[in-house]
DNA sequence: TAGTGGTCTAGACCACTCG
DNA sequence: GAGTGGTCTAGACCACTAG
């Protein structure tokens, strides 16, 4: 057994991701240019005294998040900094806005107990009038106000929200995370155009019939249980920005 | 070497892609559930005939579409429809529209050569000035107006565009590939809310000032060169969908 | 023709979940 | 403890690209 030199900083972490975090820093680093090629994956695995499967695992991990492209016959190379730089994840208000180095913020502006509608229990597969906790709030960036979310949690057994917790954890995913061990793992979204309500205007001191962003959101745990539907309305200055790959497709 | 029973409709089509469209196929026929487990990896190794790592990467390539979940420990099991169904595909507006039962349209206000402005050639990576083909569009769904598309082509000596071409394809997507072996691998959108302005307003029929869903769009080639920036303006009634999952996040 | 990524195999061990 | 998915290996062959 050759003694590997390869150190991985988190010893929980598999040699792929080890390999991928390497990589990738390599690349952050500038030391591979745009669209230049990185060594084959026989050399990588060498290098790194890893199997060509633990190299294929690590390059796929980084393609899939934009970072590389291979391309069959050619080899594998470092995706422009513009495509490097976008992916798209489910990810909380704070830590979206946190990882573009602005400051998130909120003001609560209620949290009530309510029965769903049918429209939000069928999106939800929850029987209409089942409870739900209703969290409304302001969002901002850097002081600045960017939109409203009003969320409505499928109400289970020992979940308790109330402001205290949610100022204190600040985010409203940390919060279900780390104070219920719920977790999401995935959502499903749908933005449209609409103009501004009169409570919309009130809240966010626009005129009525202003241009609002709106986004629906259903998000489900890790076991596919619906856990939340958020209607977000964002101001003409917030950007949703998403990543589109041609893989997403079947051919 | 034991006689496989497995016929790929595609002899072109790798086992494991074969594998996938089966697994999916009996999900859609209705014979799982969903939350219903799938059987287990190795068990569907041996009833298929293959290796336990192919039947893993069409778990995976499944996986990553959303049409099923793993749970280390637990098993893997069928996504809930609402997620199933949804799937966010790099793909032209008549593909879109087209695979939800509806039937897209076209309208071509103009198209012309431009030079590139200093925000689009930022953009585009290319020197303001550089030559752009310049196509705007009202699309329309089922005969009815949904927005408005300005597209500007990164112009490439033998690149031509004219309306009757774009008419016959039908998509534009579709005339750069068969046309001219232009094949869109990704791109990165951009998304908010914006008053109609004058032109828009008239185009659109509406109002100016009327809400619009503004999405830009920068798309790149298989070797991650741009091809182009497209400026799109949408409706009120018109649904832009994602899926977003925690995969996508780095950890 | 040499080198690349893409697929596939057979086997091993680990981490996790659940009865 | 039995069964599951997650990781890893070593080797093989294929499809494609390019000089």
């Amino acid at each position: 057994m050759p003694p590997s030199r390869h150190k991985p900083e988190d010893p929980t972490l598999p040699r792929y991701r080890s390999l991928a975090d390497a990589l990738r820093q390599t690349i952050e680093r500038g030391e591979l240019a745009d669209n230049s090629a990185l060594p084959s994956e026989r050399d990588i695995a060498e290098a790194h005294a890893v199997s060509r499967d633990t190299v294929r695992k690590a390059v796929r991990y980084l393609e899939e998040r934009g970072v590389i492209y291979s391309d069959q016959g050619r080899g594998t190379f470092v995706a422009p900094a513009l495509v490097r730089r976008m992916s798209r994840f489910l990810d909380s208000f704070s830590q979206d806005t946190g990882a573009r180095g602005d400051v998130p913020g909120q003001q609560i502006v209620a949290i009530e107990t309510t029965a769903a509608s049918m429209a939000i229990a069928g999106l939800l597969g929850i029987a209409p009038g089942h409870a739900l906790i209703r969290i409304k709030r302001i969002r901002t960036v850097n002081g600045a106000m960017v939109g409203l979310q009003d969320a409505h949690l499928v109400a289970v057994p020992g979940l308790a929200v109330d402001r205290a917790a949610l100022d204190k954890a600040g985010s409203l995913y940390k919060l279900l995370a780390e104070g219920f061990g719920i977790v999401p793992a995935e959502a499903i979204e749908n933005l449209c155009a609409a103009p501004a309500d009169s409570d919309d205007a009130a809240l966010l001191k626009v005129e009525r019939g202003s241009p609002l962003l709106v986004c629906e959101r259903v998000t489900f745990s890790e076991r596919r249980q619906p856990i939340e539907y958020c209607l977000m309305k964002y101001l003409p200055s917030y950007r949703y920005s998403a990543r589109v790959s041609k893989h997403s497709f079947q051919n």
